[in-house]
DNA sequence: AAACTCTCCTGTAACGTTACAGCTTGTGGG
DNA sequence: CCCACAAGCTGTAACGTTACAGGAGAGTTT
């Protein structure tokens, strides 16, 4: 056999494209194409006739046709930190992202980049290259320079997480400030007096956020911080251990913790109980997790719940809101804690 | 200003392309393709200055354009359930992935697919649509629709588990049945004599690798079984633990469990616990996880790493294999467990 | 009846790339 | 001296799509 007919080209060979199409209705190739964008000036009979036949063949654009001729690309990039932390984390923000994209054009493409090179990097490609429609960023810095470079640039994004550096753009974040203060207040209302905090990396901006609510609960019920030194959230768990246990043994020792993950969670209360201290006894704990495991581990932990699926969700909402050239303001959400009920 | 200068196209705007190489080279659109992907034909001295200018412009070839022309997209896709079980499996198999492909011209797409909707209909659209040169999937059956589908159209694809349906393709699996295997000796040689295993759900390859390894373990052991009925490792947290309460009410309960995953250990524990049965005490617990804090959570639990990082840079290896059309053989790989050194 | 308008459709070109079929030029063999 | 051939380069066309500039035909206005 010869490699194809000469002729019938336009109809025989494995997918539909428009000039399939074409040749069946036996209209225009761009007809066709305006058709089925519902172009106004196409005639209303035509119109469903194209539709109807492209259904029937099972017509879908060529992504790269399109993408070559308008430059869009429907691709919204998750570019994520190959360190990030433990836990499902990832999974609910990637299936959150999903779901909210399910019903678009826009398919979902993770990009990540680990400690050893830049983080802009991997956002300047992208925008270079202009390989995505948009980009999702997560660990944002109070000064970020992704935020600020894609801004500069006026390339769509969103950040899950805010920023500080009179810039506005479309994020979402959890509010941080508000758990740490309902946490401490959780605490006070245990009987505790010196509390310790377990905070995120200082470079980025959760970090200050949490901590702005721990010193104002602090503050509010007249409490003293003892500090957590050589210590974040992001540390390997061996790590947070030894540091707990280090904490747990220095003479003013705290009665209660403050932690700003799950997995970390785990790490404290083991370094604790390695120093033979109890959770609900000797120290309280309040957290938050994503997990909804912590209460199987410890039924004494203060557990307020973070929904990462939900957040997922939103940051897709909110970067696809900004391909669409929304206002910023309506793009930007907060996601408030939710203690976890444990009577039950 | 008009739009643009109509003749200083090649070289002004944006983003360098091949035209813009040809100018400043003053060789031909062709010369400059082929010159950049070492073709032989072309002499010595024009691939290097080819190649330098090229460099120096920060040229990337337009995939849109690529992909156009020869099909190729240089994508592959990871078409996950969104109802994989919680915990850092995803996070950590993306991560994996995207390792191995870092240093190559592919990128990561993640497709989900929900229960609700066919896991045959997310695999037919990328391979009907061409919209990836290879596909990755998980949560494999013995007999899977998805794979005979790839196989029939000579699709290139990985999955992250085995078949058993006479049909020989690349994978990737964690060997369950040596795991559970190890996991009844261990039991068996902490004196335990009626074991429980918390299997995956029974649709799925694993599950009869697990259970394979289970069985054979009781039988030269000379332990016997007692069933865990309505439960699999996937269901929800709350099911499995109070499926464990009604297994620990029974008059002939298990002394020993098996648990196929990680989250399901919290659940399977809890709900002992809640019975007033303690692990290593009145239950031995063997368990795998990925995530490293079954063991904080019960020092007595006997924990086997899975390495989901691992995984997934070998089935990244294993697809691309098949991409390149490497001998099935060469792209099957197994990863044995290993028990976690609980003396430190 | 000419000019205009409106509706509905079409052809051309271009996005960036590569396969293919040439085209020069120079060299060596007959 | 002519031919063959190789090396090294080039132009054309095509992948599928859409923007743009039309164009045919029918109806309306003057």
């Amino acid at each position: 056999m010869d490699k194809r007919s000469p002729r019938a080209a336009a109809v025989e060979p494995g997918r539909p494209t428009l000039k399939t199409i074409a040749f069946m209705t036996g209209l225009g190739v761009t007809t066709v194409s305006r058709a089925l964008k519902d172009a106004p000036e196409i005639g209303e009979e035509t119109r469903r006739r194209v539709q109807l036949v492209a259904r029937q063949v099972g017509y879908r654009p060529n992504r790269a046709g399109v993408r070559l001729r308008t430059g869009k690309t429907n691709v919204i990039s998750l570019v994520l930190n190959t360190e990030e932390q433990i836990g499902g984390f990832v999974s609910a923000l990637i299936y959150g992202i999903s779901e909210r994209l399910a019903a678009t054009p826009y398919h979902l493409i993770v990009t990540p980049y680990s400690r050893s090179n830049d983080p802009l990097e991997s956002v300047r490609y992208i925008v270079e290259t202009a390989s995505a429609d948009g980009i999702i960023i997560s660990r944002i810095e109070p000064e970020d320079a992704r935020v600020r470079y894609m801004v500069e640039r006026g390339f769509p994004f969103a950040t899950h997480g805010r920023t500080h550096m009179g810039i506005e753009h479309p994020y979402h974040d959890y509010d941080n400030h508000a758990f740490a203060l309902a946490a401490v207040r959780r605490l006070a209302a245990a009987g505790r007096k010196r509390l310790a905090l377990l905070a995120p990396p200082a470079v980025l901006s959760y970090h200050h956020h949490m901590r702005d609510g721990f010193l104002e609960g602090l503050h509010e019920a007249g409490l003293s911080e003892v500090s957590f030194p050589h210590a974040t959230v992001d540390d390997r768990i061996e790590v947070i251990r030894a540091r707990t246990r280090e904490l747990m043994r220095r003479k003013t020792r705290p009665d209660g913790i403050i932690c700003g993950s799950g997995a970390a969670t785990f790490a404290v209360v083991a370094g604790m109980e390695d120093e033979g201290l109890a959770v609900g006894r000797d120290v309280d704990i309040a957290a938050k997790e994503s997990a909804g495991l912590l209460n199987l581990f410890r039924p004494q932990i203060h557990a307020y719940h973070e929904d990462v699926n939900l957040a997922g969700s939103e940051v897709a909402q909110a970067v696809l809101g900004a391909i669409d050239g929304q206002p910023v303001a309506r793009l930007q959400s907060l996601s408030a804690p939710r203690e976890i009920d444990k009577t039950r």
